[in-house]
DNA sequence: TCAGCTATGTGGACGCTGTCCACGTTGCTA
DNA sequence: TAGCAACGTGGACAGCGTCCACATAGCTGA
């Protein structure tokens, strides 16, 4: 019954975002009276926490899914395979933003007490979107395409101007912009970042 | 009165951010009957939105003072000063985002009724932080620090960039983050910008 | 001068929300 | 078999946004 409540108010965040997720609708929706949900969370911000893990977690599952699709597989040398998934992380987070807007607005509505786990000083690779962002980082160093000297944090600016922009385009003051306008910002965008990133002349054609 | 109870959600954002502007609040800070804000506004995101205004403003007047403490003046030629300018704008977003957390998120809150006034395609700049962007670039251009041929939308990476940077820090899962780490991303952050930015070798001293 | 209109604030009510308390019920355990 | 812990129920409360009917004040036009 937790997981139905979860599941219920990820519906609704998919619906309306954060602001959505009504305890007492979610009970509604699962066929229980309002109370109920008492025995599983502490108050309404515990659900919302867990309904907010679970949409980053489905974000999470987008971007592993939009990468498998390139292919060869990470670890094989090749350059436009690495670049490729470099591309793919990028495009899964702004499609996922674009797709499920309520859902992507969730992911990062976590209340404000109950801490996000981001090990800043930490590097290693999981499943989170920004662990597969410093996967994707590692790999290009790998293949050559991106300076081992210059790798170190370097997810940070990266992270930053990709999200700014699902942010702005999603529910920011570039929400209405037309899909033409839409399509030139985030090409300019992906562009910047490329640039930033790639050792000069290496970038395989984006 | 309408003045009033602007200036009394402003507060209440300054405190809570948008979700914290509750009408009722607002109409017992200024005195007077709940019902009274409807002679002003339809509803309640007619009032949020008219607070959003005033934060964006806010965001905007900071820049402004801040970019105004540089030494020298628009278009003087002064290398040295443009970038100054150009940093302080940016600095100023990210102090505004940290100092006044709920202001900040406020001012990008606007109810999704009310559309934000951004022209993607004008260039001109104004006293909106975008416009204010926008200055800071053309005078790069004109010092000869940005390549002319690349100004051309150029100020929609760099808006995202430090926007994601102030939105993971300030309510995203950065928001922990200890001082120094902090101090970290922010500098590799605008070193990124920097080196998207600025012609090779013509950078001065960040 | 006075009738009437418009603008503005008041009082009371409704349904919705999150949350608390006291009460049943079920099923396992000693 | 007695008791206990887990879980769902019912009823209540305050706070919220909002609607309706009403009062009052100030200006306008005859």
């Amino acid at each position: 019954m937790r997981e139905g409540l979860i599941a219920a108010g990820l519906e609704l965040a998919r619906a309306g975002g954060p602001d959505a997720v009504v305890l007492r609708e979610a009970t509604r929706i699962v066929g229980v009276v309002p109370n109920a949900a008492y025995r599983h969370f502490a108050d309404r911000d515990e659900l919302l926490a867990a309904v907010c893990e679970a949409a980053m977690a489905r974000l999470g599952d987008r971007m592993a899914a939009e990468v498998a699709r390139v292919p060869g597989e990470r670890g094989d040398g090749d350059a436009d395979a690495a670049f490729g998934r470099m591309a793919a992380v990028g495009m899964a987070y702004l499609e996922f933003a674009r797709e499920e807007p309520g859902l992507f607005a969730t992911a990062y509505a976590l209340p404000d007490q109950h801490p996000y786990a981001v090990p800043v000083g930490v590097t290693g690779p999981d499943a989170s979107p920004l662990g597969q962002l410093r996967a994707g980082l590692d790999e290009l160093v790998e293949v050559g395409l991106l300076d081992a000297g210059r790798r170190a944090g370097i997810e940070f600016p990266v992270w930053s101007t990709v999200h700014g922009l699902a942010v702005l385009l999603g529910q920011g003051p570039l929400r209405g912009a037309p899909e033409q306008d839409r399509r030139m910002l985030t090409d300019r965008v992906l562009g910047f970042i490329g640039e930033g990133l790639l050792t000069a002349a290496a970038a395989p054609d984006a």
